[in-house]
DNA sequence: CGTTTTCTGTAACGAATGGTATATTATTAA
DNA sequence: TTAATAATATACCATTCGTTACAGAAAACG
């Protein structure tokens, strides 16, 4: 009922999506992202409420893509299978070619003022995927999941994220997704124990 | 000859320094910098004559700073005092209480629009980095520096400014020094073939 | 039909942005 | 003392920012 909206929703939110993937929550503005979609400035309030808003929804849904990641890696059995899903699988979606490369999330994260409530949210999510990590670590080190010795769960995982916001980095600064694998299986071969 | 400064300038160097680290390039107003410096409009002009020129004269100076640490490591004779000076030294670097958490250079050049200048500039300072170690790690290879096998200088070298790039972040995201010095740590001892 | 609801177009809002024109003040050199 | 130079203060510029008031247009419902 009521007037027909004129422009495809979904694909103005990828529209919206790719612009704050490439240039960051501030440096996109409501006129770049009006101009991409072609529709009107009450058309944009009407239909996305604010630009943070529409920035809430977008980050939300990217969120829950990298946690499939995640969480298919914290499910493996060895760190040694952890460790391979999780590089391997940020190293293929950091370089996917349906979107910008690098985070979309580091990328309006970093530069934002720190005491602005998005830049929480997403210092959260990563201290949130470090913790899990770090409790799965802890579990396989129990477990006989074959931890490399030497240090400590919490500095594993640390260190794991770690490679992965850098990975992420080398990404939007023109890594190819084949850098990036190569990587991750060096990364997977160094900190696994050989199998002996 | 003239009227005397009635500011110090290496304060106000100081005081944009801080404040481009903390916020980024593009979230730093001239008004913010101004009324940090208390200056007024035409002063901050005639000192510094536009944002643009104070932000490379400050990431110049950055950058000097940063190429001192990669400088120390790559002088070492063997691949584990070049990557115990590295990672350490950035883990300090990062986390120095004299200046904000993180890189002041990943903060402002991530976000900022592909196409400008600066984040093409930086992204350059990225890659020489990378390269360089590379380059320094062929050499260790064919002098016996004790490589960890299985991945070449080119992916390992990768691997090593990855993990920078990721204390970086992890430091911005309220990482202690401590933590970053684990880390090192553990990738120093994961990474390095023990001395049989 | 007419009413209601939903969307769009025109036009503008105040605030903040980076940057300046102009005139004035303070210092040194001649 | 005077001229030249260097820094200041006041006031302002055009542009862009995110956002909205208001009126009209297109559909569904009675």
């Amino acid at each position: 009922m009521g007037r027909p909206r004129e422009f495809d929703i979904d694909q103005a939110l990828n529209i919206a999506t790719n612009l704050f993937w490439r240039k960051g929550f501030d440096n996109t503005s409501i006129s770049d992202l009006r101009s991409a979609m072609g529709i009107s400035a009450p058309s944009f309030y009407f239909a996305f409420e604010s630009k943070e808003a529409l920035f809430q929804r977008i980050t939300e849904n990217y969120r829950k893509v990298q946690n499939e990641i995640v969480a298919d890696a914290l499910g493996q059995k060895t760190f040694k299978d952890l460790l391979e899903k999780l590089l391997l699988g940020f190293a293929e979606f950091l370089t996917d070619p349906a979107h910008p490369s690098g985070c979309l999330v580091l990328n309006s994260s970093i530069p934002v003022r720190a005491d602005h409530p998005i830049t929480k949210r997403f210092a959260e999510q990563r201290r949130k995927m470090r913790t899990d990590l770090e409790k799965r670590l802890k579990q396989l080190a129990q477990n006989g999941g074959k931890l490399p010795a030497g240090s400590s769960p919490a500095t594993l995982a640390q260190m794991v994220v770690s490679l992965v916001w850098g990975m992420a980095v080398e990404a939007q600064s023109g890594a190819t997704r084949t850098d990036l694998k190569k990587m991750a299986g060096a990364a997977v071969s160094t900190l696994t124990v050989p199998t002996s």
